[in-house]
DNA sequence: AAGTTTCCATGAAGCGCTTCCACCGGGAAC
DNA sequence: GTTCCCGGTGGAAGCGCTTCATGGAAACTT
């Protein structure tokens, strides 16, 4: 690939036009006719030019770059989030940096070594929470800062109401004949991460089966790692406490995955002796006919990614917060509903 | 943090000496008396100065630092690697970026899109199988590669034999008494990156066990997922096959985590009722006093560095190839060997 | 018709660094 | 004492870009 790569000058002779303007059409200037703009956009067709960002950063104190600092978690939501954030920088011909966010102390790196804060001109930080982590609340970087998945009064923030998605689930399954149980998703052991979200579903959970008049009972609770094979140990688990029908509240899809999985195993008629609820709305459950609480992940990551564009533009008002809300997809999963809710 | 951060030209006057000269320092030039270098590393410590990596790149071509291409999946495996890797970078003032492989889409980007060739001197690739997935095996990059983790004939490749990892299992666990089984670790499902792994070490530890007259038997294998929940399921799969005392070779620290865990909850007496052989001699499996087939993890991020190093400053000799091998870690979950190996 | 504004376009200056040529002083060689 | 050499050092040139003062021409004015 790339044997010399062609520079502005080159564009601009080759365009019949000078630097300045080739510089503009780079930067969207206004000022440049269109008629000018399309010849100097197809010379750089032409000659397979693309920008060099360490000249433009050199140049113009701007890189072009944007750091997403992620935890090093895998998962279909980061996936999706990414996807989200990606689609908007892309559109704006901005990059994207990914720091996977292996350890406290390699977040610290990222932010004091100046390596980052040199290379982007933006941030966004996902489920991560700062006020444990840093003095004041503060990340020690003068770049703006978007926060998603996670809330914070000094930082735009946007997130998930994932309190009222545990409520939907909690009032949908309330519905259901038989016991209900459900899979909370445990925080990560290193407590880097204190990811609140599944308490928050859990609680909103809870509150719906009260106020439905069907208290949710403590050891119908099951704790585990995000894993298919936690859903399936969950299964397992809830089948010796009671037979079924049962319906069971995953706090995630991946989870609610295993118990689908393992549901099919045992020989269960899913959707009838076992109900399952997952949460998340992730691309898959539509095809194992999940039932979900979704959540609209790559709306997210667009907004954060919009929200940051303000900020890098100059906007300086106050920390905005925006609230997204889950949606619940009846599938397959949890069968029918019956007509009237049911009454213990 | 970082009002305006100062630049050469300070540092130089700090210091009473021309800009050449700091910038000889920062290049570690021989030609510079060691009485002045101290000046002048003086004066950038008072000062806080650090290199804008960009001007650096736009002028000198380089722009010290390396680009480290994983998986995108948390596993201790890659934060033991990153640290070997990153102790000899950091020591020669190189940078490390990371980029998580999401898709494979989202690789091609990496090295298409021209931001990360830009960007970046050299670049690490981990646990990635190229032939698979560019034509001629090549990765369409100008910039030196190294595997890691993986064998490529065109490039460095740094790596562990995993088949004498499992030859090593199978040797030490068929001295035991009792039924051997096995857990697999599943490769992943996306197939973006086809561990195989996995898979060597599954026939390493069959062909051992069948020179050692005690032939694996299939039934005895079970395959599951990366997780700790996984070794739990494979675990009371097994219990129903045989009764303790059993032995269990699981491929990797984390399945075998979960076999104590449940063994554990079973009443059952490790080191003696059941015996728990992992892979991967993580720092954990120390505490947790279990037996495992330990891999060399940082030696081979630091070995794969210096093999980039050598690269980057022009090094063009034929791929080279840096096998590593594992080593048996005797811990208190395989209990006490017998003194004669175990005759069927 | 001449002055005024608007619209586009040009290219020099400069971003923070590396590189390279020039230069300086002093010790070794004659 | 003169020449040569060489370890040290200074600073101009230049990397690929953005920005900005400048200017030319077309489009309005009156």
């Amino acid at each position: 690939m790339s044997k010399k790569k062609p520079t502005i000058l080159e564009v601009a002779a080759r365009a019949g036009v000078g630097l300045g303007t080739v510089s503009r059409v780079l930067n969207n200037h206004p000022a440049v006719r269109p008629e000018t703009r399309a010849r100097v956009l197809r010379a750089m067709e032409e000659l397979g030019y693309t920008p060099n960002p360490h000249a433009r950063r050199i140049a113009g104190g701007r890189s072009y770059t944007v750091s997403v600092l992620l935890p090093f978690v895998a998962t279909e939501f980061y996936r999706r989030l990414i996807e989200g954030i990606e689609g908007v920088l892309l559109e704006k011909r901005y990059d994207l940096a990914l720091f996977p966010i292996l350890s406290q102390a390699r977040l610290r790196r990222y932010l004091e070594n100046t390596t980052l804060a040199y290379l982007t001109d933006g941030l966004i930080l996902a489920s991560y929470d700062l006020t444990e982590h840093f003095e004041e609340g503060r990340l020690p970087t003068d770049r703006p800062v978007v926060l998603v998945d996670a809330q914070n009064p000094r930082y735009d923030s946007v997130y998930l109401d994932n309190f009222q998605g545990g409520y939907l689930a909690g009032e949908y399954l309330a519905r259901f004949p038989g016991a209900v149980f459900a899979v909370k998703v445990e925080e990560e052991p290193d407590q880097a991460f204190r990811h609140t979200v599944f308490a928050q579903r859990m609680a909103g959970f809870q509150e719906a089966l009260r106020r439905a008049g069907r208290p949710f009972i403590p050891e119908h609770l099951y704790t585990t790692r995000l894993s298919q094979d936690g859903g399936r140990l969950a299964l397992r688990h809830f089948l010796e406490k009671s037979s079924p029908p049962i319906n069971v509240f995953a706090g995630a899809d991946q989870v609610a995955l295993g118990v689908l999985e393992e549901a099919e195993r045992l020989g269960l008629t899913v959707g009838r002796e076992v109900r399952v609820l997952g949460f998340d709305g992730h691309p898959f459950t539509e095809e194992v006919g999940l039932s979900t609480i979704a959540q609209p992940v790559e709306a997210m990551g667009a907004k954060a990614a919009q929200l940051l564009l303000e900020r890098m533009q100059g906007y300086a008002g106050a920390p905005r917060e925006v609230r997204f809300e889950p949606v619940l997809l009846e599938r397959a999963s949890t069968g029918t509903p019956p007509a009237a809710p049911y009454v213990p």
